[in-house]
DNA sequence: TTGAAAGCGCTAACAA
DNA sequence: TTGTTAGCGCTTTCAA
């Protein structure tokens, strides 16, 4: 019977009729708690995301879901309960609910991880996420680095010098790897980053107000904001325009992600837009190689997706580079 | 063993610390799927959601995870595969894979659930949505109707008399709630709806821009608008201004559910918020309940959580009402 | 090509 | 109070 399901060349078409015949008559379906058991696997992965309210990791949800069914296998999902990891992935990964991880924050304290997924490299955890990562686990991130610098130059190209920033999440105290983007423009457009025009935040759209405060505190003010993602964007852009600021007439503003208001907000946000679908598909694609022995990675790998610059409304030629091109 | 993990209080105290010792040195976890197929419960529920991408969903989805979680409850995640949904339910929930099914998206056809479902009221099946259901499923959802009335009110009391709306999905043709709502008060008003004045929608912002161009075609326009939810709002109002009507100058607009960006759109959006993530807190709840036994419906239960009418910027006073009233 | 049987790790029932 | 055992539904091995 087994046979005639999972193998049916190595069964004659007579038994595999009869079976199938009795398949239909008596409404069976196949215990997956036996098979589990049975074949010591769940063919279950676990997503792990820090916050799913976040429209950001929805869409990369959906993705991981598509493309997990797709292969047969179910997605389990965990929402951080407490601060030690150990306890509720414990609780999922050892007790066999689960075959593979799947992890989009950084944040968490890999350290901690329970003994399975601990070991490196050849193991059923995949990584996707924005920090850079001490060596060893698969990766699948989208060029950040890169991407961050792409999106200063294009403020830099506008004749834009006195740059500011809106910061993201750093884990560990290391600038994260969009900053160091930020940085490496600059660096090579020989413009100086100042202290008092990097805001601090945290990819909410809190940190972009209290980033607009700040900066309507200035005496002497950007011309230009690198903000670390669209939500902090909005926020300031929402915070200044309350108090007179207009954007781009007053400052430019580039934006990452191209969440899905980004073109429908005013003014539309030039921002870098990420594959935020094919980051889900991809991360998941990987793990389930992984656990299909399809990949056996002896160290980490490491998949980078490229990210694209869309420009809208809200970034403009700086004003005094403007009329010194005659504009 | 089983028994000085599970009930402990039949067991000495000695056995109890020689238990939990081995416990300890062999890092010993419970098989859940040794325990799924003998107990013949898989602790897990599984979550049919129609769009994990938006973020409305994306709330609900914490809160039922967290739920879940506090109680025990693992979460699968389902996307629709196809139409059919027999088949993927199936899947999931014939094969011992969850124990209940938390349905946020009324536009399956319910009728072609798989046999267990299928039997209503006393069934580890919750709905949550915005539709009405022929009887006999357990609802969790919110007061759509006297939602949508109070919305339109708060236009009416505004002094607005020529009301359109932005419609929502549909379900079996007939009117959903919000659109029975918005009836209900331009009726008691003794206003009247005008067919030119009712856009068709699903939701997305982009049907909110399709709005916004049937609008700007209109010979005689409306000054007040209910839309069925914020993202279809946006989407006219992004599109609308591009044409250069001001809001709430040339028309007031009302919203639905209160999206995170809501008070950080340009003008700040009027709307009705729904406690989401009560909603998924609740229809977890509801549904644990059912399993174990706490509740056991013989009809179909019916929970309705209340919105809240939150007045920012997006609707004013008539103008013609305002010159009526001298101001 | 097919049938029979062992055993995955757990819980519950029964004996001691 | 504790030890023993049957059996959940499946896959796999071994024999026929």
């Amino acid at each position: 019977m087994s046979r005639a399901l999972s193998a049916p060349e190595k069964v004659s078409g007579d038994t595999r009729a009869k079976v199938s015949e009795a398949v239909e008559a008596t409404g069976y379906t196949i215990n997956q708690a036996a098979r589990s058991l049975r074949m010591r696997e769940a063919r279950t992965i676990l997503v792990a995301i820090p916050n799913m309210g976040n429209p950001f990791y929805s869409t990369i949800m959906d993705a991981v879901v598509g493309e997990a069914a797709e292969r047969g296998y179910g997605v389990l999902v965990a929402n951080r309960l407490g601060n030690d990891p150990t306890q509720w992935l414990r609780d999922y990964f050892s007790s066999n609910r689960a075959d593979g991880l799947l992890l989009f924050d950084a944040s968490l304290e890999l350290g901690h991880l329970p003994e399975p997924p601990r070991q490196r490299g050849a193991l059923p955890l995949v990584l996707s996420c924005d920090e850079i990562i001490d060596g060893g686990f698969n990766l699948v991130t989208t060029d950040n680095r890169a991407a961050a610098e792409r999106a200063t130059r294009h403020l830099i190209e506008l004749g834009h010098t006195r740059i500011g920033q809106i910061g993201g999440r750093q884990v560990h105290q290391f600038p994260n790897e969009r900053t160091l983007g930020f940085q490496d423009a600059m660096r090579k457009a020989g413009l100086t980053t100042r202290p008092d025009w990097y805001f601090p935040g945290d990819h909410t759209m809190a940190c972009g107000i209290r980033a607009a405060d700040s900066y309507l505190a200035l005496e002497d003010r950007p011309t230009a904001l690198f903000c670390a993602n669209d939500e902090s964007m909005i926020g300031f852009l929402s915070r200044s325009r309350a108090h007179g600021i207009e954007c781009p007439r007053d400052i430019s503003l580039i934006g990452f992600d191209d969440i899905s208001i980004a073109e429908n907000y005013w003014p539309p946000l030039t921002t870098m837009r990420q594959p935020r679908h094919e980051l889900g598909r991809v991360a998941t694609a990987t793990l389930l190689d992984i656990l299909d022995g399809t990949t056996r990675p002896n160290q980490g790998l490491h998949v980078i997706l490229p990210s694209q610059l869309i420009i809208r409304g809200s970034t403009a030629a700086c004003s005094s580079h403007r009329k010194a091109v005659g504009q």
